[in-house]
DNA sequence: TGCCTAAACTTGTCATACAACTTCACACAT
DNA sequence: ATGTGTGAAGTTGTATGACAAGTTTAGGCA
């Protein structure tokens, strides 16, 4: 239990210190970090350590080095904690869990979209959805696209930003697809017809019909899953 | 528009490679990687970028290196793309888009519960609940650790990291505890009867009614942001 | 004044060397 | 045969020096 206690290397403390720095307004977005000289100078370490501590600091998002430039700040608070960690994707269950919360978000997107939808984002959902009509049966990415672009009708970007997290998470899983079940005519057209009725309702600025297609959707995807579930 | 292609560096390029070779089962937990010495003889480069790129995936929780031993991979999936990166707290229009966000999350999360709430976790909402009420007025915390609770009844992991996350990034805004209405009894005494319902229709199975009650509580929250926004 | 060029600076990459730590095999003693 | 200790080999962490490639800046020249 003591183990964490890792003696943490150059780096991680350089790292660490310029991440308090940034955090505390000592250099803000925008700014340009001393370089890497400078800081090596500053603190008693070579610069193998100070790129080190600065490639963890970009993969932080926090700073955007410039070649023959300098490094410089991006963003002042450290990106939001790591959530999803634990995910399997290879565990049907873990994407049960996935598909839980994208109802979560899906079905509030769905009921915004249908109070907010202009004319410009009816186009990109119906676009999305004649898409899906002609695309290949399980096709994933036209269905994706088809949530993101009622997503994107809220308004509120934090909405399409979810649902790209979730989806990464979700592609590598193709175990609906390939279940035999799934490929038949009738679930194709129940999804078909699924879609129509999500969209039908944001079109119709129905706020409680759009958020109970999308839940009817995403909850029947939801029992798919289980389905698989019990037969493994 | 075309400036977005910035040359990725070598550390970039081969960060990206290993990330995809983990993420395709090339390299699986608990695996040992190559190490520096190989990779970079392998890949052609100089440790210097071997070690950036591992640095880089080290940030991503991806890999674990140990001094000695070697550098281990921790999980298959690179943690999900950085969402919440433009939320800036200072603002309230970055507030109220969190709050949409949670709306979508607490009332699935509130209608998971009353369907899946056993008695260990009615007593911990129920615990929640009473120090609520003791606490002092505008106490985040406790606030928080009802919402908290009620997320943990879903049996779903999702739900209480998603609000962790979220939590986050909210705290740091006072903004409408410290607003001169917010402290009037009544606003208090509208707070906890909005929790109270919550509660009631949870430990009563009620999923529509939990799920309208949570919906209520926080597009409560959401108008009491407008309100703010609109007096700025 | 305006433009052009070259020097200075900065990050990206390579190479080498050593320190600190882990692992593993082999010799040795029990 | 078994347990133990020792050391060699392998691995990551750090330092140093050098050069390539790109950017910035200052100064010279028209």
């Amino acid at each position: 239990m003591t183990q964490d206690t890792k003696a943490p290397t150059l780096a991680e403390k350089l790292r660490d210190q310029l991440a308090a720095q940034i955090a505390a307004g000592t250099f803000k977005p925008g700014d340009r970090l001393p370089s890497e000289a400078m800081l090596g100078e500053e603190h008693g370490v070579s610069r193998t350590v100070i790129r080190e501590a600065i490639a963890a600091l970009r993969g932080d998002g926090l700073v955007m080095p410039k070649r023959g430039s300098g490094v410089f700040v991006l963003s002042q608070s450290p990106r939001p904690l790591v959530p999803l960690q634990g995910v399997d994707t290879a565990r049907l269950s873990s994407m049960i869990e996935l598909l839980e919360l994208r109802t979560g978000i899906e079905v509030e997107a769905a009921g915004l979209a249908a109070q907010r939808c202009g004319p410009k984002e009816e186009e990109l959902i119906l676009s999305a959805l004649a898409q899906l009509r002609d695309a290949a049966q399980g096709d994933h990415e036209a269905d994706f696209n088809l949530h993101l672009s009622i997503a994107e009708a809220t308004h509120n970007p934090r909405f399409p930003e979810m649902l790209h997290m979730l989806g990464a998470q979700m592609i590598p899983r193709h175990a609906v697809s390939d279940a035999p079940e799934s490929v038949t005519p009738e679930y194709a057209a129940l999804l078909a017809s699924e879609h129509e009725d999500i969209v039908q309702a944001i079109l119709d600025k129905d706020e409680a019909g759009a958020r109970s297609a999308m839940r009817v959707h995403l909850k029947g995807a939801q029992a798919r899953y289980r389905r698989l579930l019990r037969q493994q």
